[in-house]
DNA sequence: GGTGTCTCCGTTTTT
DNA sequence: CGGAGACACC
């Protein structure tokens, strides 16, 4: 056993192995980018476990997306059975990592299974709502209350701006009652017994600096992204108590503007008097492209790579995103008949809307492709449909879900608001299907106690779903199909989690809108073999062969805004760029449509070397060079015109000739010749230089 | 209730 | 700039 907790750990590199040894009360890995950082966390909890004797229930694990929840999971168990002694240990259950989870979901379990939540006016089996069931429920509220709430189109925005202690809409001429509502609010969700993604957060925090409950070792992942909420709720349960071990990249903040601070590794360093190590190794990408990713940092000297030169940076210039998505189509067949799989390709971009150009191109040029995008139940119209009846099944009390089930057009009765109010209080001609379903939802309980087993299909054939289905529509086989998939999915919860069928979807329900998008990214990632199309934000945590950064233009990276944010948008890009292994390849446009972007290429290109880059100009190799570029320049000319006041400095650098210039190495010098290209500058010491105008780091003076 | 003017905001997004 | 909503006025 020793011997082979020896060997795993030899495995890693000296920076690695000092980080997973290490015993210090609080440690904080400084994880670089490609650097082995959920390596590192896995042999950690492994360390641990089997060499300090921490029993995993008392970890508490805690990550952002259910992703990074179940990867850490999935191999925590499989080093913990491949160590295992077999007489000794037994193969590792679910069971022992019940607080390994998202910061939301081990805040749920708290609140379920170990505070007293009853405290606070709710009962252990409280439901979790998503943001669009919160939405009925605000509409609900107040509407009963005859509220006066303003801009209800940004209630949700309103609400947080208001818990910040900030106003959306500050100069509204005649206040509404927003205050009044929001308390109002806080006592219909106690009602309803449901709390919002935040409430679990705010709760689970208030109630844990009460009691005195806190878990033996706190162990976060990506610390970095941790919002002032999240970071308390680490100081609730660690308590001056439980040890500390966290790891992060400061490198990769790109989520504070919903709130994290803005120096994350300070706060934790000096409120837990804590260790710091480094993991200095990136593994991924070709040194071409690591450097260019260093060129972007303040001081990107601790980061080391390992790999060969590799190709250049390509960075190309394309009239619009039409022509870059079938450039593209036909760089990906070309690059798939040399032996690439699709797979191995991904294409970034700033703002969702940009995906929908690639989509129509690759449509029709038949290139596989997926494109990540929110995925929840609700996009699944029937399936959101059964959860709200189930939801209005197992608990009576929840009248929102009834109200659903009842209005929905397409599956439900179609009801009206006023037809539902007079059925709840039992005015007029009673709806007859109406009672019916009633009936049954309220003797659902009963119905699941007195029988021992029951099978999906019972279950769909007791509230007669095909009936909602409509049989003879089209989509009848789908639905059915969707539906029982997703009943079964709830079985194999209750078989796994040995409860009674009522208690388990009860359970299931509960907290589906915590887990829903996680149930449906497998079925949205059948295509396996298709190139990933995703935002900046989305391409995280991932790596591919060959990546292309569409759309670097000033405006989009990055949206031009205050200093903090552009160096938020600085990281954003580092982040794009470091998921490159072997080939990256960034384009900017000519011809730009959308509002606030400019016909200028991104003045993050011009901090990447220019010995690292390959220029090319996409069109460069038609006949009609010249005529291409006079329309660009007619282009970027009539955008000069019309955003003259608007963008003072990047415009302005290129149109003054004859200046006075400043090169990082070559020092000051004054400009001779400039074209639309290239820039030729006379320094004293060095004589004549020729630059690449979009890529060289001159300042002008 | 209809119409014209004014103001604010826009992007990224996990749970 | 363009859309959504509030507000003022008829």
């Amino acid at each position: 056993m020793q011997e082979k907790l020896n060997r795993e750990f030899d495995k890693l590199n000296e920076y690695q192995k000092a980080a997973v040894l290490d015993y210090s009360k609080a440690l904080m890995v400084n994880a670089h980018v490609g650097s082995g950082k959920t390596t590192v966390l896995i042999n950690k909890i492994i360390y641990l476990h089997f060499v300090k004797g921490v029993a995993l229930q008392s970890m508490a694990v805690l990550t952002f997306t259910n992703k990074a929840a179940q990867e850490i999971k999935d191999r925590v168990k499989k080093l913990h059975n491949s160590l295992g002694d077999s007489l000794v240990n037994s193969p590792l259950e679910d069971e022992e990592m019940k607080f390994f989870g998202t910061f939301h979901s081990v805040a749920r379990m708290l609140l379920s299974k170990v505070l007293p939540v009853e405290n606070l006016g709710f009962t252990k089996d409280f439901s979790v709502i998503d943001p669009e069931e919160a939405l009925e429920l605000y509409d609900r509220v107040i509407n009963e209350n005859k509220f006066t709430v303003k801009y209800r189109n940004k209630l949700h925005k309103r609400l947080e701006k208001l818990k910040q202690g900030k106003l959306l809409y500050a100069n509204m001429k005649n206040d509404d009652d927003l205050n009044e509502f929001y308390s109002a609010l806080k006592k219909a969700k106690i009602k309803s017994n449901v709390m919002e993604f935040d409430d679990l957060m705010e709760y689970s925090v208030q109630l844990l600096q009460q009691n005195s409950y806190h878990p033996e070792w706190v162990i976060i992942d990506e610390y970095q992204d941790c919002d002032k909420v999240q970071q308390s709720f680490i100081d609730a349960l660690q308590k001056e108590q439980a040890k500390l071990f966290a790891v992060g990249d400061p490198n990769q903040i790109i989520y504070s503007w919903r709130g994290s601070s803005q120096s994350p590794f300070e706060d934790f360093k000096s409120r837990y008097h804590a260790k710091e190590l480094t993991l200095p190794v990136n593994y991924r990408s070709t040194s071409n492209i690591l450097n260019a990713a260093k060129s972007l940092l303040d001081n990107g000297s601790g980061l080391i790579g390992i790999r060969e030169e590799g190709h250049p940076i390509v960075i190309k210039k394309h009239y619009n995103t039409f022509n870059e998505a079938i450039y593209l189509s036909e760089a990906i067949k070309r690059l798939v008949d040399s032996g690439l799989k699709y797979n191995d390709i991904a294409i970034f971009y700033r703002k969702q809307k940009q995906s929908e150009v690639f989509r129509e191109v690759f449509d029709n040029t038949n290139i596989p492709y997926e494109v990540s995008v929110r995925k929840t139940l609700r996009d699944i119209p029937v399936l959101f449909w059964v959860v709200r009846l189930l939801k209005a099944a197992i608990n009576n009390l929840d009248k929102d879900s009834l109200r659903y089930v009842l209005r929905d057009n397409r599956y439900g009765l179609g009801m009206n608001d006023k037809q539902i109010n007079k059925l709840f209080e039992d005015k007029g001609e009673a709806n007859k299907a109406a009672l019916n379903l009633i009936l049954k939802l309220k003797e659902f309980g009963d119905w699941c106690r007195i029988r021992d087993r029951i099978s999906p299909e019972e279950l769909f054939e007791y509230f007669d779903i095909n009936l909602y289905l409509m049989p003879t529509s089209i989509s009848f086989k789908e639905d059915s199909d969707l539906v029982l998939s997703y009943l079964k999915e709830i079985w194999n919860y209750i078989e796994f989690t040995g409860s009674t069928v009522f208690d388990g979807i009860k359970e299931f329900m509960n907290t589906s809108s915590l887990y829903g998008s996680q149930i449906l990214s497998e079925a949205v990632h059948k295509e396996q073999n298709s190139v990933k199309l995703m935002t900046l934000h989305a391409s995280k945590g991932l790596e591919f062969s060959h990546v292309y950064i569409s759309g670097a233009n000033l405006g989009n990276i990055p949206m031009a805004r205050n200093e903090e944010e552009q160096k938020e948008e600085l990281r954003l890009f580092f982040v794009g760029v470091t998921r490159a292994k072997d080939y990256l390849e960034i384009s900017y446009h000519t011809s730009v449509e959308d509002f606030g972007v400019f016909s200028v290429p991104s003045p993050f290109l011009r901090m990447i070397p220019e010995n690292l880059i390959q220029s090319e100009d996409y069109g460069s190799r038609a006949a009609s060079l010249t005529a291409l570029r006079k329309e660009i320049k007619r282009n970027i000319d009539s955008k000069k015109e019309e955003t003259k006041e608007s963008s003072e400095n990047v415009l302005e650098t290129q149109v003054i000739s004859k200046a006075l210039v400043r090169h990082d190495k070559y020092g000051e010098g004054r400009v001779i010749t400039e074209d639309d290209d290239n820039v030729t500058v006379f320094f004293e010491t060095y004589g004549e230089k020729t630059f690449s105008k979009m890529f060289s780091q001159l300042k002008y003076l």
